[in-house]
DNA sequence: TTGTAGGCGTTATCAA
DNA sequence: TTGATAACGCCTACAA
């Protein structure tokens, strides 16, 4: 086959230098002669030449790569958090040059554990991100144990020495439940994702928390769980309906399932925020173009996914990280649909 | 360091095989004794032996990965439309044992252009997804040059050895706008992106067409072009009802556009459906769910991006492509945002 | 300041 | 049916 791309023994060889000289004036190491670094410089990016990558990983052992899995069942999965994750984890790890390597499984199937045993004893990144973690995270356990580095966007319950970022989902929803209730909300539904999201389990305690400490009972026909899409809200929502005594307000564990319950609201010919309130998390860029705007608790996805991929890749590095857990506090944003 | 993993020379070492019949054998080579062939499975198996994957493509000369670069600059960047377009790709790109690599990058900026090299001359990716053409797309010229296997959304205009699909964006844009000629709206304006991009190219040109042959004129200040986000869509409808005479109707570019005009209409105290008509394009899963669900062209996006996956991994593996060119027809989903 | 040589872990050619 | 050996392209002791 035809030789497309010229390597550094191409570069050496139209110099009359060796393959060692061109790849220390290339690195910027301080032994090579001025002289000789210009020229080679000049030459290599006249030639077009671009270090392959396979042979630099096999030599250094590393990948300059960090992963990310998708845990969703993907068929008609949509969410924007998830463009605004990948986009903010690739411009960071693209600033270090460092690529993104992104796949898609179903969370705890036998594709995903085949995934992530494929990259990282095949060595195929040198780190990875993630997020949605699950209460007892078979992932971490697994990282942990082939020490590599990783990061996550939620604790998991078991995991002590976490290294990641966490939104205080809890806390958020404490004020979330006191700004409905002081409304005068009182029959609040929780509509949640799957109950071994950590995500969901923090959310739905902030719920309970919020409506015990207003001396509010708890019913349990309230609390229901859906899939985290606009689908999943919808057809919940119905459901909630249904009830012989519906409630007067729903917070959803994410805005795009709260986009699907004011859309099955609207049927039933009720005005958001008026007749009911609708809440959510997130604060993704629809969440403020939702009819009414949906008051929501706002965390700031992308520059969260810039940050868990610079801390990935300053481990990668080998570097310290004087600040392995960050806690953040999601901002409640206040809109109409709570009758704002 | 402490070797992690092992290698197929510790495989070959423990059996007392060379390395040569236990590379073999596991790539199901049929010169292989049948008892050996088992003995070196059950043994890797047992030893958690899995390739390198540097050491695997430096001596194949291929990577086993797909690329994508998101079209974007990305702070603030979020469109359901990308989480699934990747989805379908990764996951097709999965099915075959191949990865796929993510970036992003603003469109024909220095960085985009500095990634496609890196990622074409270093060897990164066997092959390349492009979504989101312009009209003169330095890209695919890039790629026909350096021979490296590609695929596209959409077809440029000088492009013609296109490989890829194509949604008939003209021919859709005209259905629709009969659809809201035919419920007697004429004075229709036109939300559009890029004016660079295929697809405004040939959704304007759609739309267009579609007043000429109902015999309307085309008013240019009912013609304005942003950047297909919700923030610009809103920003934009602001823009068009300060006209003297503001449009009755307003066809977007795609559906998240859509989502910030609806959120403007509505702060202006109007129905949707009744009062003026809004469209989008896409058919992502908000669209169905947006206060009223949306009028839309649907595009099956992660369907599409699987197709496409699986044509460019047709033509890596060097197998000819029997289809190159896919034409698809938008499907017209009316729904109450245009009276539907 | 520059060059020689060895090896990262695989696969592929050729011989045994 | 199996094994020895040579690359793939790069980095890096070590030597000159």
């Amino acid at each position: 086959m035809y030789k497309l791309h010229s390597t550094i023994r191409d570069v050496a060889k139209r110099l009359n230098l060796s393959i060692t000289t061109v790849s220390r004036a290339l690195d910027g190491y301080d032994d090579v002669a001025d002289r000789t670094r210009k020229l080679v410089f000049a030459t290599a990016k006249e030639m077009g030449y671009i270090p392959n990558r396979a042979a630099r990983q096999l030599r250094r052992q590393r990948t300059d790569t960090i992963g990310y899995i998708l845990p969703a069942d993907s068929a008609g999965f949509a969410d924007p958090f998830f463009s605004e994750f990948i986009a903010g984890l690739s411009d960071e790890a693209s600033a270090y040059h460092f690529d993104l390597l992104v796949s898609a499984a179903p969370p705890d199937s036998k594709g995903e554990k085949e995934l992530y045993k494929r990259w990282v004893q095949g060595g195929k990144v040198d780190g990875i991100v993630i997020n949605r973690v699950r209460l007892n995270d078979w992932r971490l356990r697994f990282l942990a144990r082939q020490s590599m580095p990783h990061v996550a966007m939620e604790r998991s319950l078991s995991k002590l020495d976490f290294v990641g970022i966490e939104v205080d989902s809890f806390n958020g929803m404490l004020k979330l439940m006191a700004h409905l209730i002081e409304r005068g909300y009182k029959r609040i539904a929780y509509i949640g994702g799957d109950p071994n999201l950590k995500i969901d389990h923090d959310r739905l305690s902030g719920y309970q928390s919020g409506l015990k400490s207003a001396g509010i009972e708890s019913d349990p026909a309230l609390i229901v769980h859906t899939n985290m899409t606009s689908e999943g809200g919808y057809r919940t929502a119905e459901l909630l309906f249904a009830l012989s005594v519906p409630p007067t307000a729903m917070v959803c564990i994410n805005d795009t399932t709260a986009i699907g319950v004011m859309h099955a609201v609207h049927e039933h010919g009720m005005i958001i925020g008026r007749d009911i309130a609708i809440a959510g998390f997130d604060g993704i860029a629809d969440s403020a173009h939702a009819s009414p705007p949906l008051t929501t608790l706002d965390q700031p996805i992308y520059n969260i996914a810039r940050k868990l991929s610079s801390m990935l890749l300053t481990i990668v590095s080998g570097k310290t990280l004087e600040n392995k857990q960050i806690k953040m506090q999601p901002q409640l944003l206040i809109r109409s649909s709570t009758g704002g």
